[in-house]
DNA sequence: TGTACATCAGTGAACGCGCGTTCACTGATGTAC
DNA sequence: TGTACATCAGTGAACGCGCGTTCACTGATGTAC
């Protein structure tokens, strides 16, 4: 057996996506060290020169998860500068997003964030709050802008606009991939779109 | 000590009941046999008495929120007869059950339904559809006598109403209870009620 | 350029804990006589 | 009304499995001379 020996930071990259893969697939009943150690292509017991116990891979598979998203709404803004786009086109994003990383949603409700160490609660819940701010910072404009009617309040409106994805999510994996998320999602945001926009 | 005995039957609700309040109160990886037992005042191994294992147990978790679900839908049925206002009462009762029961969000996306036993997955499905449903014909019904506008889908309206939930819920919890759900509820329904209404 | 050495990623065996489940038993409860 | 018996809920010890983690080791890699 040739033994590959690789640099700590590449191998840290390695297992939290292989990490973040396998709660994708399989559910954090999947995040096991082995599976883990299994998929990098490494024994076990290797894990444990790169991460100092598996908390830290969860922490880590956060870390990807905060990175995901930030990207999404870095992303929109690059795209186009207007306010109601930025917002149809971070809503198709994040459908994609948790479509292809179904880890997003099994690991904000596990019991290791949702119920367990409450550090890391904590720490989910900057990463949604920051979020929301980036979808309300996108809002503000577009009331600033008069593009959007301004009775409203961004924050409320941004979480409204993330309520629309999560349950056609849940529909969709719950019913074996069935559920037309891309229908639900266009005729959601159309109904949403009139109603925060400026008439 | 006074061995007390009870029916299957009694026993069998008591389980489900604290497999549901263990769920709501340490999460999914707090439903052990052992703290079942214990908050029936039973030694372990009792529980095979009522339940064939401990998957059982969690089909009957199942069944106490799919009847929760239920009774919430019949329960605004009998207070008004008023669509719109049928749609305002449940949305605070599911507001109000969730904050309850925080067992539901973290059973629905457990590894156990959303990840495993594919015959469990189908059955979270049928109680979401069912609720859905239901929520659906309270629209169809506002629709019929002109009091929603119709040029929208009810099945479409019902998994936005959902939606306006799910997501105070996540922050209320991962804010540690500070998020004020009755207020960002207050908030966007008032705007759904907007979009939806006949004007 | 080649060699000796320090560093550290990777290995494999072993451990200990939690937990679901089994099983032979005990003794409370309700019923037939 | 009282007694014998069948039923079955409750007990406690024991098991086996999965899994996270430890530890002494091996040997590949890069560097100093």
């Amino acid at each position: 057996m040739s033994i590959e020996k690789l640099d700590t930071q590449i191998r840290q990259n390695q297992i939290a996506q292989a990490a973040l893969d396998l709660v994708s697939s399989q559910g954090m009943k999947g995040l096991s060290v082995a599976a883990v150690a299994r998929k990098v292509g490494v024994v076990p017991s290797a894990i444990y020169r790169h991460f100092k116990g598996k908390d830290h891979v969860l922490d880590a598979v956060l870390d990807l998860i905060s990175h995901r998203l930030i990207g999404n709404v870095m992303a929109v803004r690059e795209e186009t500068a207007d306010p109601m786009e930025r917002l149809r086109l971070l809503l198709a994003r994040h459908a994609h997003l948790i479509r292809d990383n179904q880890a997003i949603p099994r690991v904000v409700f596990s019991d290791e964030v949702y119920g367990g160490n409450p550090g890391r609660k904590a720490r989910m819940h900057g990463i949604v709050s920051t979020y929301l701010s980036s979808v309300g910072d996108i809002v503000r404009d577009g009331q600033e802008r008069r593009m959007i009617r301004n009775d409203v309040d961004p924050g409320a409106i941004a979480v409204m606009f993330l309520g629309l994805i999560q349950t056609p999510a849940i529909l969709w994996h719950l019913s074996g991939e069935n559920f037309d998320v891309s229908k639900q999602i266009e005729r959601a945001w159309k109904i949403f779109r009139e109603t925060i926009e400026k008439s």
